[in-house]
DNA sequence: TAGGCCATCTGGTCCT
DNA sequence: AGGACCAGATGGCCTA
């Protein structure tokens, strides 16, 4: 396989924006549940952080202090705030008190333990986050979107693998005669908006706000002469009404067509408008001074 | 305000 | 027995 294709590449240009603030925001909640155990950072992920280090060279996640002022919230609690219902940091959930009832101890010590799986099964998924393809500017995926993208993402490696050819050649022919491996490409999402896109059923997981956002896309009109301007566009015969605008400077896309959607990615950062369908977009998206080919 | 997403607590079950 | 794992319940935050 082409070095850097997918990788280096597409992972350095695609990183969102989210990623290093939500790593930053899970080493501080870790921090916080050290008092009394060993140092979580050394045995969250097996893969530890190299995989994303190695996508963002620039990146490093320092161990950060224990946070001290949680712990002396917890530690000089009260008896009874640590079940159900109480207790409850100005933040909401953060803080369960510190019980000395035996019971309530072993209880309290189990949810700790708790907590931890559950920090390291989300460390997992910002680690996973960090290898599936995204848009700079595209909200930070959800646990499910991220699975089920994984999940295409590595089909889609596969059916490269198993094709035989040259990834740039797969890729290219995929964007030139459209993506027809949607069997197993397309997920239907939590959303109940099921609308059909090239065949496929698909699902609006994020109904637009905007006039014609909901049942009846349109597309704007900056879009629209961009989108004109790409032949290979044309070619994939994506309906023009396959994406909105919004107000809003958050990009949303109709997840429903994952595979379809990966090779966009993959293959130009540019041709990411038909895959926006019954979804917000916006202008900048289909940059101009992206020339549609292959990097 | 409703819905999506998420963190947390909890009790049950399985495993070592 | 104790820890890991799981799923249900609950409530907070955010966005359309």
């Amino acid at each position: 396989m082409e070095e850097g294709l997918f990788d280096q590449d597409v992972a350095g240009e695609l990183a969102f924006w989210g990623q290093f603030e939500a790593h930053s925001q899970l080493q501080n909640q870790l921090d916080g549940l050290n008092f009394d155990f060993p140092p979580l950072s050394a045995q969250l992920s097996p893969w530890s952080s190299d995989a994303c280090q190695s996508a963002f060279p620039e990146a490093q996640f320092p161990l950060l202090d224990l946070d001290l002022q949680s712990l002396q919230v917890e530690s000089s609690a009260g008896e009874d705030s640590s079940f159900p219902g109480d207790a409850l940091g100005s933040k909401g959930r953060q803080r369960r008190l510190v019980p000395s009832h035996p019971y309530k101890a072993q209880r309290y010590a189990a949810n700790i333990r708790e907590r931890k799986r559950m920090l390291s099964i989300n460390s997992a998924f910002d680690e996973l986050r960090c290898h599936v393809p995204t848009f700079p500017y595209e909200k930070r995926l959800s646990k499910i979107d991220t699975l089920r993208l994984a999940i295409a993402y590595i089909a889609l490696l596969r059916e490269i693998l198993l094709s035989g050819s040259d990834p740039k050649t797969y890729l290219e022919q995929s964007v030139k005669s459209g993506y027809q491996n949607q069997g197993d490409a397309i997920w239907n999402t939590s959303g109940e908006f099921n609308q059909t896109f090239n065949g496929a059923k698909t699902v609006q997981m994020v109904p637009g706000s905007d006039s014609g956002c909901g049942g009846r896309p349109r597309v704007t009109e900056a879009a629209g002469q961009l989108l004109g301007k790409v032949p290979e566009l044309e070619a994939l015969s994506i309906p023009m009404s396959s994406c909105c605008s919004t107000s809003r400077g958050v990009a949303h896309y109709q997840r429903g067509v994952y595979s379809q959607r990966l090779i966009y990615i993959v293959s130009n950062r540019a041709l990411n408008l038909q895959i926006v369908h019954g979804y917000q977009t916006i202008p900048f998206l289909i940059d101009p001074k992206h020339e549609v080919g292959f990097v």
